[in-house]
DNA sequence: TTGACATAATACCATTTGGTTTCATATATA
DNA sequence: TATATATGAAACCAAATGGTATTATGTCAA
């Protein structure tokens, strides 16, 4: 996964509210449209780029489409700050050895 | 400083690309432009954006801005990540306070 | 003072983005 | 089977974005 698409996916308020709605629970596409004030087709988009940059997965379930949240999709954006500057990395290494655990 | 403006900062290549220059030292908008391929005016607006998400503060020397890098303006995306995620609390903590002593 | 230099400011342009509407398709269910 | 439900897909639109070129302004230096 390059960066790119996940800084893209996090760059955008919705988006970001999205994943943390899906933080609770699960949600289909319907589920997640209900708490916003946009059409379904909108709401799709904003999935569409965020399972672009690997921060939901989408598992079809008969007619529904149910999107979870990939907890590991943070991962390159922590790589690039780590990147950023060596100074944080024992830090960075510790949160994302505890992202893996958690995604486990 | 409010999230959406550091995050959309940080959404496009070339201003990270910025942001890891100034790492190594402080550059006038010439000296940034000498390592794109693209116009002093296309530079300055990315800087303006930088500048709007608080990651670079830029003073005025004679004729000359000079950019310099405020590693302290990641927090905003850091307190993000916090918030996302009670379970990284601690790791997000010592990162965040690692970040502050770093730019005292 | 007179250029040359570093930047600011504005108008302009093509593409991307975030949204809509409309219509098609697949799946439950009465 | 017939109908309602959940989504997919495509065309379309206005505004934002990333870039250019041009012109103006302030500062350094011969």
């Amino acid at each position: 996964m390059e960066p790119q698409s996940t800084f893209r996916a996090l760059a955008d308020p919705t988006r970001r509210d999205i994943l943390l709605m899906l933080r609770r629970k699960d949600m289909t596409i319907a589920e997640v449209t209900e708490n916003f004030d946009m059409t379904r087709a909108a709401v799709k988009k904003h999935l569409t780029v965020l399972s672009d940059g690997g921060l939901i997965t989408v598992r079809v379930q008969g007619r529904e489409r149910i999107n979870t949240l990939n907890t590991a999709g943070m991962a390159p954006v922590l790589d690039w700050l780590t990147f950023f500057d060596a100074f944080w990395d024992t830090h960075l290494d510790a949160l994302k050895s505890a992202i893996e655990k958690d995604t486990k």
